[in-house]
DNA sequence: AACGATACGGAGCACTGTTCCGTTTGGCAA
DNA sequence: TTGCCAAACGGAACAGTGCTCCGTATCGTT
């Protein structure tokens, strides 16, 4: 439940894995998260040892480098469940929060859903995360009649994180606007 | 605008064309349109060489094997805006074809949204293909006042070719679904 | 039958993920 | 302060994959 930071870990140790989550963070702005492994070690000045020992999987590094923000995110969905007018429109807020995350990650929509191996993590850390947030607005706006009832929250999420793909590569999609049609549709 | 098999190609360059085809095809099915040339190579009984000089980059390859079926959802589409009721339920059931089609293809969705270089023919393909049959649609929908009007048929397309995104992989994603609520969402 | 164009096969290169192990270093005990 | 060793490091090496290149085999024509 406490912080990572302070275990008993050496102090090169800690200091490295720093400079690790700090090198990803803007090689993944600059190359997406999807850069190779080397490209970090060397941006980190270490080995490429050090950065699998830290992160034995790239989905641990991404998970790393973008808890806090996944976890903010999280955290709004009570938030803006009570301060909205309608449980709908806590959903959509919500939802506009999640998106405008999704986006501005280059690559990380995409990765999310890859089946490739080694992402599962990744997947299963977000689901967990976000999901029972998800599912709490849904069953609320669907309590107050205002949305479909028949919709499971993984199918939303995995909705919206699909329709954020490639949102940063092609210029003429608009995902923020096929995710708002996609929330339009979910209304009774 | 005619056949490509009549060139005046040598037999075994023929036949090697189809066996390949016929490989990809097989291959595709069970591993998916990211399968590692060589499996295709091997299941052909070809070497390296050959299938490159047919099919130069993989999108070529994928092209040449979906044709058929990408030709036909395109030509069914200003048949299904003569015969449904209304043009909002043309434009519902040429989706509905598009989507099966693309639920079907192991990941196809995934590498036609995928910014990887040696792609963007295929996607190119697909737009030249689809695009003008889902601009028509659109346009006959709204001009019946039965959707919005602002969106661009790019976008649709893309959106739900992104919802088809891992429709395979998960038994609890329901992509058909998720592209209903889309559609549902384009209404006025 | 001979010959030249066409096509083939697969070794080889480039790139990336991942592992493995010899070397270095931090922190503690004497 | 010094010595020790577990912890941590670095990067060479291995494995998988896309793609190229060129010596060899085959086709079809003369």
């Amino acid at each position: 439940m406490g912080e990572e930071g302070t275990k008993s870990k050496r102090a090169d140790a800690r200091r490295n894995e720093k400079t690790l989550l700090d090198a990803a963070a803007a090689v993944f702005v600059t190359s997406g998260v999807e850069a190779p492994v080397r490209d970090i070690a060397a941006k980190a000045g270490v080995g490429m040892g050090t950065i699998y020992r830290h992160f034995p999987t790239r989905a641990d590094l991404i998970i790393a480098v973008y808890r806090h923000q996944v976890d903010a995110c999280a955290e709004a969905g009570p938030r803006l469940l009570e301060s909205s007018e309608t449980p709908y429109e806590a959903l959509r807020r919500w939802i506009d929060l999640f998106v405008d995350f999704l986006v501005t990650k280059h690559g990380l929509a995409a990765v999310l859903q890859s089946d490739n191996a080694g992402f599962e993590t990744l997947h299963t850390y977000f689901l967990d995360t976000l999901l029972p947030v998800c599912a709490r607005l849904l069953e609320a706006a669907a309590k107050a009649g205002e949305i479909r009832s028949d919709l499971e929250a993984l199918e939303v999420m995995r909705g919206v994180g699909n329709l954020c793909i490639g949102a940063d590569s092609d210029p003429r999609y608009n995902a923020r606007r096929m995710v708002g049609v996609l929330v339009a549709g979910l209304k009774t």
